[in-house]
DNA sequence: TAAATCCGCCTTTTT
DNA sequence: GGCGGATTTA
């Protein structure tokens, strides 16, 4: 695959004007958006001028590195390659104070968020005020004030504009109507924008995804990339007549050039149990031909990988001459780093010690470890703190409310202690003000309270030290390293459980959505039954089409083989219910498939 | 204040 | 069947 193909040639070379491209699943989109960089760098545009926005730091690193492997490290950092969010949130750092925040602001998560909507009872006005009192913005916010900023700000827009003269946004279809607006706004004035995406491939509608957004696009040329380069032709005939029977969709099929391959394979088992034990046996036969980490198991949804990890684990299997009992595997998606409630402990420390307003980072930990700050003492000191629109923290530091002696002792050293550690983080390194936190809130104690088991303390020891060595390398790193800067980076760069050991030999599991943009030589999707797929809570006209397109996504990441399994009876919260097989199946060609 | 028990729910999760 | 959140109990 040297040479671009006619339909990926205009793509690259239409830089101009609005331009959709819908880039089926497997069709080179990643190289068209490289080569659309370098073909504007050939024309002579400062690379500066370029912006490439993107959902994931992976999508944008991967970018960076083909790019960077074109025209040298020197050129390709010129090019600015981000995801919605960091782009956002650089330009917030330098102007909110204009919306009326200030440059430290914290970043909430969604669970911030959600409690703080509890507070003020779901009330949207309330919610925003609040957040402004907190000091704080979220994911959705990083992006709503950006557009907020230009539209009353103009001038601010016009130098973004003239800084940004060639905008791509990679996987459009994922665009949110925020997402949709700054995009919008950011090409108004030069008018050269380049989506690419595939609207068959819109699989976060439920987190406000807004397909409309592909489907509707003002495009000035459309060019369709439908010759796939990763499936053979039984695959792909399967994904095409499956997809067909969407309605809202742009029309597309996908071609192969593989060949026809081998037929789909299909098989029903009895119960779950004997499906995972089935699929083992399946996997051990191929993982003699191909490394482990070309195979994936797929699934609608986390829960479904339990049997087969049990399956995985009893498996007894001869390799290099000797019996081996368990097969090695990768999960995906279990919690993210900055999600386990020690990280989150920390960093809520960091956010407070940077930004004290910031109130959910104040609530967390203001009993953590225990100090004996009991829940009825935190409700007076809030009722009256939101009696008197007071930021809470003003008022620990002025306590002026009728609580026990004992509660304003243990408030007062609270106090102290943040004042304490403000000093110390202002005047030593980061990293070690925080080596020097843990040691004086004798987090220990909370290690030992949350975990029961030896390995769960451990575990919680580990992450902490990982923590502390993060924030020390990003001291290193970072130009003006700040701890609001460090702890919202902690958010956005959605630092995944780190990846087992360097042997990539596993077999991979993960959930439909996860697989999106990956792709494996042998693909098992499992569960195939009406009810997990399609999702019970997603059979209404508008959601079945997203289900479709998500069994769409997850047959299209097979290579060669693809082998589809449902069961008969399954265990449905802890009761046995008898499955019938998904719906989907019954629009694949019969004569595609095999039993 | 913390432990113990109970109740209600159950998807997917780029930042 | 199992987890998180709420409520009760020591």
């Amino acid at each position: 695959m040297e040479k671009l193909n006619s339909s990926q040639e205009e793509a690259v070379t239409k830089s101009e004007g609005r331009i959709l491209v819908l880039a089926g699943a497997g069709s080179g989109k990643t190289r068209v958006i490289i080569h659309r960089i370098l073909h504007l760098l050939s024309k002579g545009t400062d690379p500066k001028q370029i912006l490439g926005l993107t959902f994931t730091n992976k999508a944008a690193e991967e970018m960076r590195m083909r790019l960077q492997s074109k025209v040298g490290k020197e050129v390709a950092t010129e090019v600015t390659l981000s995801t919605f969010h960091s782009f956002c949130m650089k330009i917030l750092r330098k102007e909110i104070h204009h919306l009326g925040y200030t440059n430290e602001f914290s970043l909430y998560d969604d669970r911030d968020e959600k409690r703080l909507a509890e507070e003020v009872e779901f009330d949207e006005v309330r919610l925003k005020a609040c957040m402004r009192a907190h000091n704080a913005v979220t994911f959705d916010g990083l992006i709503q004030l950006t557009i907020q900023l230009f539209q009353e700000f103009p001038g601010i827009l016009e130098k973004v504009q003239d800084r940004f003269r060639y905008l791509m946004i990679d996987e459009y279809q994922d665009t949110n109507h925020s997402q949709f607006l700054l995009a919008e706004l950011l090409s108004s004035k030069y008018n050269n924008i380049c989506v690419v995406g595939d609207d068959d491939q819109s699989i976060y509608g439920w987190r406000g995804a807004e397909v409309k957004n592909i489907l509707h696009f003002r495009a000035d040329h459309t060019i369709k990339l439908q010759e796939n380069y990763r499936s053979t032709s039984t695959i792909l005939q399967a994904a095409n007549c499956l997809i067909k029977k969407n309605k809202n969709r742009h029309p597309k099929t996908l071609i192969s050039y593989l060949g026809e391959g081998e037929r789909i394979e299909i098989f029903h088992a009895a119960n779950e149990i004997e499906e995972a034990t089935a699929i083992v046996t399946k996997v051990l036969e191929y993982a003699e031909k191909m490394p482990l980490n070309e195979i994936a198991i797929l699934y609608r949804s986390n829960a479904l990988s339990r049997n087969l990890e049990s399956a995985l684990l009893q498996a007894t299997y001869r390799k290099d001459g000797s019996w081996k009992r368990g097969l090695p595997y990768e999960i995906y998606g279990g919690l993210a780093f900055a999600e386990r409630s020690e990280i989150k402990d920390l960093s809520a420390y960091l956010r407070l010690i940077a930004n004290p307003l910031d109130q959910q980072a104040l609530l967390r930990i203001i009993n953590v470890p225990a100090r004996g700050i009991s829940e009825k003492t935190l409700d007076t000191v809030t009722a009256y703190n939101r009696q008197k629109n007071l930021p809470l923290w003003n008022l620990l530091e002025n306590l002026e409310v009728t609580v026990t002696d004992r509660a304003k002792a243990a408030i007062g050293n609270f106090v102290q202690l943040i004042h304490r550690a403000k000093r110390r983080f202002a005047s030593q390194k980061l990293y070690e003000a925080l080596q020097w936190l843990i040691q004086e809130i004798d987090y220990e104690k909370v290690i030992q309270n949350e975990a029961t088991t030896d390995k769960g303390q451990l575990f919680k020891r580990d992450n902490i030290q990982e923590f502390i060595s993060n924030l020390a390398q990003y001291e290193e790193g970072a130009q003006n390293p700040s701890l609001q800067d460090f702890t919202s980076g902690y958010l956005l760069e959605s630092t995944k459980a780190k990846k087992g050991g360097q042997d990539k030999n596993k077999l991979q599991l993960m959930t439909f959505h996860s697989a999106k943009g990956l792709e494996f030589t042998v693909c098992f999707l499992i569960g195939l039954e009406d009810g997990i797929v399609p999702h019970e809570k997603g059979m209404q006209e508008t959601s079945l089409e997203e289900e479709r397109r998500l069994f769409y996504v997850a047959m299209t990441r097979a290579k060669r083989k693809l082998i589809l399994s449902m069961a008969r009876q399954r265990k449905k919260w802890g009761k046995d219910a008898p499955c019938t097989p998904s719906r989907f199946l019954l629009e694949i060609p019969k004569n595609l498939l095999i039993s």
